[in-house]
DNA sequence: AAAAACTGAATGGGCATTCATTCAGCGTCG
DNA sequence: CGACGCTGAATGAATGCCCATTCAGTTTTT
């Protein structure tokens, strides 16, 4: 059989595992969740579980990893297609951010509420993957910098980590409300206009 | 005995657990940690815990409580302390938040690792001193822009959330990696004048 | 001496992980 | 061709550990 195909069979049964292990997880909690629930959610053996992954542990992140991975790589698509200035791709980027949140909340949830919890609590992990996304936002406002439309008298590393913050309560707020998507684009326009912008009024608005 | 003395042995009692609670949960979160090690932290046996709390759930919330009730009311304190245009009191919030912090860092990272499972995965717990923070800060919004300091296209309470998530991640990223504070001051301005008045150069920066 | 506060060993239930067993697919041999 | 192992994925009942909680007994307070 042929090399891409081996796996083939494999590779469907640990993403139905990944797949429960996110609704499971978005539903109860790391802690809260079961592994019997897990396996049950993707029709499989709780045993099965085990031919696939390590441990729960092991799981949680393999979990972000895949699923992370997936973000930053639609994401970085997503910005390059972009036409226009920094402020045009940062626009874009929150968009994007909310975009995906609201396309599959479970996940959104997943990681706005797993996230801090594993960062600290899940021995030995990293999360290099997250660390990644920080890395996209903030090469975004340095670049601002570097062509003189942002201050410069602000760290983007610092400026990176507060936007994402901003993002990640509004979104957090948005899905433990399970509110509708109304609002989100325009929430989005929001926060960008208010990074970008501030504010403050002036006499000389900065215009789209 | 006066009524208000009446409980002042068990008050030093339940305030032992509660610290005790406080640097456990800390160290290893809500969930790695045992009852009985909170317990040895506050120097009383297992079973006193459960003559001041109804289960180990209860004693997390009655720890936010407690904890939420003091910052509020400090801030509260302070910021009607503060001289100056709601622009004066929005930086004092910001460097407040952070020095709050900084004073106590197990405080720090208990609220900002703890709170979002707590409000989520604690049955019935809907968290109201954590609104009432978030009250104060939609209240500073509010004002400004009733005095037209502020843009009034921006919604009070989305800024307000958005704002104290840029503190909260920044606040995390502070008491995980556990650095020195030195900065910290420097980073609370930069916040505050990233959000009042924006990424974007301008020909007539707002000055203090 | 009665009540109240406190203790910590014992209990019991919950749950991650294991592993003996099943079974489907597949090559081999008579 | 069909009977016969062989292999490894999959299963799920059984195991044993881990704690939250209890409560009978002890100490302290009044």
């Amino acid at each position: 059989m042929a090399d891409s195909e081996k796996q083939r069979g494999s590779n469907e049964k640990r993403e139905r595992i990944l797949e429960g292990a996110l609704r499971a997880f978005a539903k109860k909690g790391f802690y809260n969740t079961r592994v019997s629930e897990i396996a049950s959610e993707a029709g499989v053996a709780d045993g099965t579980i085990y031919l696939y992954f390590k441990n729960k542990d092991d799981l949680l992140i393999s979990l972000f990893e895949d699923r992370m991975e997936w973000i930053i790589a639609r994401l970085q698509t997503e910005l390059d297609a972009v036409q226009g200035s920094v402020i045009e791709r940062i626009k874009a980027f929150v968009h994007l951010h909310f975009r995906l949140a609201v396309e599959d909340r479970d996940l959104a949830e997943f990681i706005t509420v797993e996230l801090r919890q594993s960062a600290k609590f899940v021995k030995e992990y990293k999360n290099p993957k997250f660390a990644d996304y920080l890395k996209i936002l903030q090469s975004l406002i340095d670049q601002g910098q570097n062509e003189g439309i942002f201050r410069t008298d602000l760290d983007s590393r610092l400026v990176g980590r507060a936007l994402f913050g901003a993002l990640d309560e509004v979104l957090l707020q948005f899905t433990l409300s399970r509110s509708a998507p109304t609002d989100v684009k325009d929430e989005a326009e929001q926060i960008s206009t208010m990074i970008i912008d501030g504010l403050i009024v002036r006499e000389h608005p900065t215009m789209d």
